[in-house]
DNA sequence: CTGAAAGCGCTTACAG
DNA sequence: CTGAAAGCGCTTACAG
C-alpha cells in the first residue's frame, strides 16, 4: 500500500489529465475518448481508488446512511426476529450503496433525540423505524421534521386507518396468519380454540387477535368468544398462568400471539392429563425456540420485509412520490411433535438461579 | 426549523464574529472572553447547531465510525449472544462519539473485501472483529493493512499463544466457565461427568473442553477421559445423538459447549428411565432458551466485553501503545429445574414441517 | 471531448 | 483574545 490514499487529484496529476476527466471515466464514461478512458480506468484499478465518502458527502449533502435503532433485547425469543430484520436490512442497504448507522437508545424520547442529532450533523439521510406502537411519537416527530423514513410496522392509531398514513410502511399481515392457523385447526375438527393474547389494543396484538376472531366467527354462531380469550404479558410465566385458565375452560387448541406465549402454553399443558397434553399450540414468529421444540408457529417473511423497507426508503430519497403501504403475508408452519409433559416446565417461573463465583 | 442547517459560517455572520470564534466557543471555550462566549453559546443552542460530520471528517481524515459485520443468524439460540454484543457495542460506541457502521457479508473473503472498500473510502477508522477462527485470515489481513482493530475472541493459532498477539483482543475465559461448573458437579457427588463437544480444535471449542478436562483430571487418577467426551456439530439433532452415546456410557451429568447442545442433551434424556432423566445438563451462554427451559448454563459477561472492546479500540485510535489482551470471567448459573421427559423432544430431528398457503 | 474553478463545512496554523 | 486564510476530496456548472 502506498503512503497515502489516492484521490481524483493525485490520479489526475499522475496521468497528466484533469481531475474532471478521471471523474468522468468513473461516472460518465461515455463522454471520454476510448484511449483516455482505458488508460485512466487501468490506473484507477491499480491504485485501488475508491471515492472518499466525506468528500462526496460534503459536496452532495447526502450521507448515504440510514439510521436504525437496535431495539433492546427485551425477550430474546421473539426479539430474535428484529435481529434478523436488521441483518437483512444491512445486506440490502449495502447493495443500494447505503450504510446502516446503528445506535442504541434507552426509550422513544432518547431515540428521537438521536435522530435529531444525527440529522443536524447531516449524518443520516433517512430512518427505518421498527416496533411501532399506538400513536407512535416517533412517527409524529419524523413527519413533523421532514425526515424521510419507512416504518416496519403499521402506524397504529385508535381512530385513523393505517392506509391513510402519509408515509411509507411495510408490515406483515398478522391477522391473516392467525386466521389461517385457526381455520386449519377448525378443519382438523377443533371447535373450542383458545387465544392467548397480549392486552387487547389496536396494535400488533389486536391485529393477531382479530384474525383468530374472524375465523371463529365464521365457523360458529356463537357470538361471545370472550371466554376463549386469555390475556397476559409477553412472559413465559404469565402466559402459563393465562393458558391454564383457557385449559380450565375446556379449549382443545390454543393460538398464541407469540412464540414466547406458546412456550408458556406448553408449560401449562404439563400438569394436565395425557389427553390434555395433546392440545395443539401455535405460536407466532417461528423463532429458533419454536423450531427447536417443535412448536407450530407463523413465519414472517422477514427477508422480503427488509428488502421492501430498503427499496421504499431508497426510492423516497431519490424522488418525491405518494406514500406506499405494503402488507406482506406470513406463512403458517405446522409441526407434528408430541406435546409437552409436566416435568420440563414444572419449575418455570420459580426457577432458582444461583451464581457461583469463578475460581 | 430554519430553511438551512446552521454552520459555523452562518452563525458567525449572524453574530458578527469570526468563524474561528464560534469554533473556539465550542471547542476551546476558555480562550474566549466571557461576554462573547455567552452570546455565542446562546446562539448555538438556539440554532440547534451540530457540527457537520462530513466537514469534520474531510478535514481530520477521521470518520469516527467503527466497522462491524453482523454475523449470519446461523443458529438463533447461541447466536443471540452476538446480537447482544452488537447492541452493547452500539451503546458504548455512541458514548465515545463513535458510530457503528454495520454491514452483512456472505463469508470471510467478502468481509475482508468490505473492510478494504470501507477503508479505501475513509469510511471507518477501525474494526471490531467477532467469532474468531483458527488462523483467522481476517486478522492477518487487518494486521497487514494496518487497520486498527480489536477482536472479541482470541486469535486462535495452532502453535502461537494468544498472549503474544500483536493486536488487542477481548475474550471470555470459557475454560474457567466449564471448569467451574464441572467442579460444582464433582462437589455434588458426580464422578462420571460427560462432555458434549464441538469437534476438538484449538479454538473456542477446545478452550471450553479444556476447562472440563482440568477439573476432571484434578478429581481422579483416571487418565483416559476420552470415553466421557462426545463430539457433534452445533445442532440440536446431532447433539441428541452424541448425548445418547454419553448416556449409554453411564455418565451422571453432562457439560456442554453451548446451549444448543444442551437442548439436544435434554432431548436425549427423554427416552430414558426416570433415573436417567435426573442427569443434570449444563449449557453455555445462558441464552433465552436456557432461561426459558430452566437449563443451567454459563453466562458470558457480554456487557463488559462490549464496553472493553470499545474502549480498547477508541484508545488505540487515539494513541500508539502496546497491544492489550483482556480475558473476562464468565459466571455459572445453576437452575434447579426438573429434567426433560420424553414426549416433548421425541420428534426433534424428525419434525415434519408443512407450510399451508395463505388465504 | 477536456480543463480550470467554485464551494460544501469543517479544523488548524498563523498573523494581529 | 480575535480574525483571515488554507485545504481536506469531492461534484457540478461553465468555458474552451
Amino acid at each position: 500500500m502506498g503512503a497515502r490514499r489516492p484521490t481524483l487529484e493525485s490520479l489526475a496529476t499522475e496521468l497528466g489529465v484533469s481531475r474532471q476527466t478521471v471523474w468522468n471515466v468513473l461516472n460518465r464514461p461515455s463522454v471520454v475518448a476510448e484511449p483516455t478512458r482505458e488508460r485512466v480506468a487501468a490506473a484507477v484499478d491499480a491504485a485501488g481508488y475508491v471515492p472518499s465518502r466525506a468528500g462526496r458527502q460534503l459536496r452532495t449533502q447526502r450521507s448515504h446512511a440510514i439510521g436504525i435503532r437496535l431495539m433492546p433485547t427485551f425477550d430474546g425469543i421473539n426479539g430474535h426476529i428484529l435481529d434478523t430484520f436488521v441483518h437483512e436490512l444491512a445486506e440490502h442497504a449495502h447493495r443500494s450503496d447505503y450504510r446502516l448507522a446503528l445506535f442504541a437508545a434507552a426509550n422513544e424520547a432518547d431515540e428521537i433525540a438521536t435522530y435529531a442529532r444525527m440529522r443536524a450533523a447531516n449524518e443520516i439521510d433517512g430512518v427505518v423505524l421498527t416496533s411501532t406502537t399506538i400513536d407512535d411519537e416517533r412517527i409524529a416527530w419524523l413527519l413533523e421534521n421532514d425526515v424521510p423514513f419507512v416504518s416496519f410496522g403499521r402506524p397504529w392509531r385508535r381512530d385513523v386507518d393505517a392506509s391513510t398514513a402519509p408515509h411509507d410502511w411495510v408490515d406483515v399481515d398478522g391477522a391473516a396468519g392467525t386466521e389461517a392457523v385457526t381455520r386449519r385447526l377448525l378443519a382438523d375438527g377443533h371447535s373450542r380454540i383458545g387465544y392467548l393474547s397480549w392486552p387487547a389494543q389496536p396494535d400488533v396484538g389486536g391485529d393477531r387477535l382479530a384474525g383468530w376472531q374472524r375465523a371463529m366467527r365464521d365457523a360458529s354462531d356463537e357470538r361471545d368468544l370472550s371466554t376463549l380469550i386469555a390475556e397476559c404479558s409477553n412472559d413465559v410465566t404469565d402466559a402459563r398462568r393465562a393458558a391454564r385458565q383457557l385449559l380450565d375452560r375446556g379449549v382443545t387448541a390454543v393460538v398464541c400471539a407469540s412464540d414466547t406465549l406458546a412456550l408458556g402454553a406448553r408449560a401449562a399443558l404439563g400438569a394436565r392429563s395425557a389427553d390434555a397434553r395433546r392440545v395443539p399450540i401455535v405460536g407466532f414468529d417461528d423463532t429458533p425456540v419454536a423450531r427447536a421444540l417443535g412448536i407450530s408457529s407463523v413465519a414472517q417473511p422477514i427477508v422480503r420485509a427488509a428488502r421492501t423497507s430498503v427499496s421504499l426508503l431508497v426510492s423516497r430519497l431519490a424522488e418525491e412520490r405518494p406514500p406506499e403501504h405494503v402488507l406482506l403475508s406470513p406463512s403458517p408452519v405446522f409441526r407434528d411433535s408430541e406435546i409437552a409433559t409436566p416435568s420440563l416446565f414444572e419449575s418455570v417461573g420459580t426457577i432458582q438461579e444461583k451464581e457461583i463465583t469463578n475460581p
